[in-house]
Formats: structure tokens, C-alpha cells, sequence
DNA sequence: GCAAGCTTTGCACACGTGTGCAAAGCTCCT
DNA sequence: AGGAGCTTTGCACACGTGTGCAAAGCTTGC
């Protein structure tokens, strides 16, 4: 917080001047009142044709435009949107962050992006920056925030949504896609393949999302009679993935393996067959998400998918939906997965 | 522009109260007067120790935030930076703005994010939305503003940053990477490698970065007497890559091929290796960019990097430079690149 | 003890906009 | 022509904050 003080110190010291046109400007070039421009550019608000046109065209010589600033001061709310979020240039999040963006566009909304990665004290203090701009809404695709902020926010009227995370009895919306689902799917696969000496790979990360798909597919394996080899470290990234499989297939001679992340999975793959491992013949792996890597020639990986747009738009409806009166209601919605098979699993035996 | 209304109209409509805690409350709550709740909350200012602590405790039982749309109503400046960019799924973009992003959090902006994938009629709308925010700079990292809008941003005293865009004779800092002298590397490196029968694969993309590198390496090529043969179609993608190496490699064969960006490049591969040519030894590629996937084991693609953290850098010196006086001076920096050897191109000839 | 100098505090204005209210203008019907 | 009803316009206040200015309080040196 001090060396943040400091910075915000510096920008305001060297601030440049600014000359921007303002509503009173405008007015004054047309012969009209302040209120005659403020109601052109007001939606919905009550101007005759002729004023409109005269507005607009001072308007349009002087290069004036909203001070939205000035505007969200008095509803006390902007169109902006928190977004929360970290390691965006993972093929997962970029693609969340890609569509999120779009769709505020599109609806009028904008995109406040605060990137988590340095947040060594958790998200708390992201999220009270993102507060002190009024926004309309923060979505948190990253962290895991502290109940007590969210409540703070709920009581200030900003719905926090988060995405594939969770907070424990909190008041937040929740959207999730079907992890456990998609476990069971995956352990479902495998053993119709056949595969008896299975493993996990998970990173070190502890987030809940990791943490389920984990704990749920070892359970299906274990229902099933077998006992799975779980690895469970290093970051969430291709590098881990090469590593996991070196340190499984070294002791262990799986025929079977599940990675909660694709990421993983093909970083997995590319080591399985660095240690001479035919996929899928002597070993099969199953990954989760579906990110687009997974689709090409060298891997052709069978995955879970999460549907991408459906996420998306769980999240918009959450936004929209109003904070007080009957659509008060918290968002808690699981996302159906679907298996995508291509070319990482041997055909089921007993079909 | 109409859709944009009537979405901001519905906005309006459904508004939630709210009820932020104001400086007023607290000031009252703690038995002084508002302006030193200002003051404790604004760095550099006059406050005695105990009145800050008094000011602070009451803040923190009542939940004060500031009010930052309030704060920079006054100095007509906020810590935001607009950002514009599309296709932030693709490895590039996103590593991009991942790295912008972090970097604007540390030293006290925040980022403004608006996708610009559906802007059919340019990307001149979106910045005059970011200008209504009274933004501190705008980064632009997809599109080609006009110079109409830059010129009406820097009347506005609002620096406009190209990075990796042009746009001709117009007052913008421009950040691009040495493309022609990437593209020269890249085509040295064929040449030294011994391949004559040269290719280029390009994608339907009409940035002045892809020309650029398309148009300086068919140069290198035609100098040393042989005639590259060239795609250019398609979107920048993977696929876009695969298909590249289909339709070039049916009809010509080639030993040596140049691909403006990674991406392409490794679809070209997986093209190429599933027409049966074998990389190196039948055929050399190089690459552009440098993204993480270009590392991964079936690729290890040889390739030209672009020094992420030098284009961050830049951006960051652009926009914390003053826009009046003597550092008003705009900033054109070409960013040296580095050719990164791997796999995919054969040993030079004579060395 | 007192004056000079420094620090701290409160008042009041400013920032650019939206909007309720009442006055003014217009339309239309009798 | 005149009045009822509707539309349009301007005034003035509100939003929450930063800050110049002067008054008040404090410290220091003699």
C-alpha cells in the first residue's frame, strides 16, 4: 500500500494539463442552456428535433464528448466491470478474458482489468480498488476472496461473481462448470478402456477447482476397486506437465492417466512419449477444458470441454440481474461438461 | 452507435440503489470536518498524526472508499489507461496483456479494456469511448486509428501508443519491433542453411506488421537471386498455417519457408509433417514471435523473439512521459530482436 | 512572556454532469 | 379567440471530492 501511495504521488505531480470541451462550452456555441446539451446526450430525455440537431452539430465542431466521469458521479454507478484475473496468457483464461470483454462491449458495459498476478496479500486490495470506481459489478476469474469483502460489497450494492472459484458461505454468485461431472466422465473413460494402474496429475496450486476434479476422480477410480497415483505439484503449466510425467512414469507403469488441465495433459503427453510411451496404445490421457492447442496434429487430445460461451453468458446474466427486489436471487449455476474424444484414449473395450 | 444507446438506456433503468459511504459521513462520525478526511486519504497533504488516525478508524467501521470518478472529476485526470486490442485468446496478444496489464497495476493505473473484435467500422468509436473516461493514455494494439481521432486524443493532452500498429504521419508514439530486421535474420538464416527453393506464409491479415515482415524477407530472398513463392489468406491461426502448407507444398517443393508468426508456423508444421516432409532435413522453418507453444517438444520451433518485457518497458516509458514541455517528445522506438535457434531449421552450411 | 514562524484546520469554491420543477411554448379542439 | 393538455426549455440543486486561503493552534528562540 505504500509504494502504491507513492506512485499515485508521482503521477499527480507531473499531471499535464487538459483542455477538454465541456457541456457548458457546448451550450454557449449553440445559444442554449447547459441542460439542452446535457438532455441531446441523455438517452431517453425530452429535446425537441430541431434543438437536438443544433446541439449536436456545436457539439460536433468543438470535439465535445460525455465526461462519464462526472456522469456516474451522480447515478453513483459507471458501466464499468471489475474484471479479476491472473495469468491471462494461459490459453484457458485468455479465451474467458476474450469473450468477457466482447460481451460487456457489446452490452454497453466496459472492462476494468486488474491483473492478480502480484497480489501477494491475496485480492482484497484489488477488489477495494475496483470499488473505489463504482463499478457496476466485479467478476473474479482469480484469487479466492476473503468473505468478509464480498460481503462489504454486497452491502454497497456491487454483485460479486465469481468464476470457477468459490467462497464458502459467501454471497456471491457462483458460477462453476460441473467439475465433478466432467471427473466422472473422465474416470468413466478410462476404465471402459481398460486401464487398471491410473494416476492424476494436478499442480501445486490449491484452488477448489483444481482440488475437485482431483479428489472426484480418485474417487470414481477408487469406487472402481483401483488405487490412483497422484501428482500434485509445481505451477499450473505445459513445464509441470513434462515433469509429472517424468516422475510417474519413472516409478510407476500407468496405462491410464487424467490431467485436470489440458495444459498439463499435453505437456504430460509430450513427456509420456519422451520416455518412449505410445498414446494411446501403451498409455491413455484425459484431459479438462478444452483449450485450442489440445485440437492440434501432434496431440489430438481426449478432453472434458467446458463450454465456453455458456460460462460467458451465465456471467452476463448474472451482471444484468437486478440487486434488490424478487431478481435479488444469487446466481449459483453448475455448467454441464461434455467429453470431446479424439485421439488419446483406446477405444472402449465392451461397447 | 443506436444499439449502444438503448443498451445504455436499459442500464439506466434497472439501476440498483446504492450507498456508499461518502467523506461527509465519515467526517461526521468522527467529529471533524470533511476536508481532513480528504486530506488523510490523499498523499502529500497537511494532516497531524492523530487526526489521521481518528479520520482512518472512523473510515475503517464505516467502510469508507473514495469516491476515484469524484476525485479525478476535479483533476480531469483518472490512473486509467485505455487499452484496445482483439484476438486476446491468440499467444501473442495475450501474453501481451498480461504483461501490460501487471505492469500498469504496479506503478498505479489501471487498465480500461476494451475488445475491439467487433468493431466492424474501426476502432474510431471505441477511443472516442475511452476518451469520455478522461483515460490517461490509450494503448492501441489492434486496429489502425485514423489520424483524425489520434490528432483530436493529443489536442485533449491524451498520448496515444501504437504498438506493433502504424499510422502514417500522425502524432502517435509508435512502438513496433524490428520487423525488417527479423525478417533479414530469418532469411539469412535460410540462405545459410542452404535452402533455395523459399516460401513465405503469410495470413490474410492486412497489418502493416505482416507486410512488413512478408515484404522485407521476399526482398532478402530476391537479392540473393532466388524468387520466394507466397500465401497470404486465411485468418492468423493455427489452421490458417495447416493450410498453408498444404496448398504450397502440393504445388511447389519447397526446402526453406518463412512464417510471419508462430502460430502459422506451427500449423505449417503439423501441415508439412502430415504430407510426410521431415523437419529439418527436407525442409527448414523459422518463425516470428517467440510464443511459449513455439518451446513445446514437437515443435521446437526455430524462431525470431520479440522481447516482451522490452515492448512492456516501452509502453510504460511512453506513458509516463509528460505531454507538455520538453519530454513532450514523442517516443518511435524499434525494438531489436534476436534469432532463437532451435529444431526446425538445418545446421548452416559453411560456418 | 511574547513575537515570529511553522503546522494544522475549516470554510468555501470548483470540477462536469443529470434531473425535478416550474415557466414558457406549442397544438388542437370548441 | 381562448383554454386544456402536452412538449420543450431553463433554472437551480445535487453528486463526492480536492485545494487555495485565511484563521487558529503550536513551537521555538530570545
Amino acid at each position: 500500500m505504500e509504494a502504491s501511495s507513492d506512485r499515485e504521488d508521482q503521477l499527480k505531480r507531473d499531471r499535464a494539463p487538459r483542455n477538454f470541451v465541456t457541456a457548458e462550452d457546448v451550450a454557449r456555441h449553440a445559444g442554449v442552456s447547459r441542460s439542452a446539451v446535457s438532455r441531446t446526450f441523455t438517452p431517453g430525455a425530452s429535446v425537441s428535433a430541431d434543438m437536438r440537431q443544433r446541439v449536436q452539430e456545436a457539439a460536433k465542431t468543438l470535439g465535445y464528448r460525455v465526461n462519464r466521469l462526472a456522469r456516474s458521479l451522480i447515478s453513483d454507478q459507471s458501466n464499468l466491470i471489475g474484471v479479476v484475473g491472473a495469468n491471462l496468457s494461459l490459453p484457458f483464461m485468455a479465451r474467458q478474458l476474450d469473450e468477457l470483454s466482447r460481451a460487456l462491449l457489446r452490452r454497453g458495459m466496459q472492462c476494468l482489468l486488474l491483473n492478480a498476478a502480484e497480489a501477494e496479500q491475496g485480492i482484497t486490495p484489488l477488489i477495494e480498488l475496483i470499488l473505489e470506481f463504482r463499478v457496476r459489478a466485479i467478476v473474479v476469474m482469480s484469487g479466492s476472496p476473503p468473505s468478509s469483502i464480498i460481503d462489504e460489497c454486497m452491502a454497497n450494492g456491487v454483485r460479486v461473481i465469481l468464476v470457477n472459484r468459490q467462497a464458502d458461505d459467501a454471497e456471491a454468485d457462483t458460477i462453476i462448470s460441473d467439475d465433478l461431472g466432467g471427473a466422472h466422465i473422465a474416470a468413466e473413460r478410462l476404465l471402459r478402456a481398460g486401464c487398471r494402474r491410473i494416476g492424476v496429475v494436478g499442480s501445486g496450486a490449491r484452488t477448489p477447482t483444481q482440488i475437485r476434479r482431483r479428489v472426484a476422480f480418485a474417487e470414481c477410480i477408487e469406487e472402481a476397486g483401483f488405487k490412483p497415483v497422484v501428482w500434485s505439484s509445481g505451477e499450473t503449466t505445459y513445464e509441470t506437465g513434462m515433469e509429472a510425467a517424468e516422475g510417474l512414469l519413472g516409478s510407476h507403469d500407468l496405462d491410464g492417466v487424467f490431467c485436470v488441465t489440458d495444459l498439463l495433459a499435453l505437456g504430460f503427453l509430450d513427456g509420456a512419449r519422451g520416455m518412449g510411451r505410445r498414446i494411446p496404445e501403451d498409455l491413455s490421457v484425459v484431459g479438462f477444458d478444452d483449450i485450442p492447442q489440445s485440437a492440434w496434429a501432434p496431440y489430438r487430445l481426449t478432453t472434458v470441454r467446458q463450454s465456453m460461451s455458456d460460462l460467458t453468458g451465465s456471467v452476463l446474466t448474472a451482471i444484468e440481474r437486478e440487486m434488490h427486489g424478487e431478481g435479488m436471487a444469487l446466481v449459483h449455476e453448475v455448467l454441464p461438461v461434455e467429453l470431446v474424444e479424439r485421439a488419446t484414449v483406446r477405444p472402449s473395450i465392451r461397447s
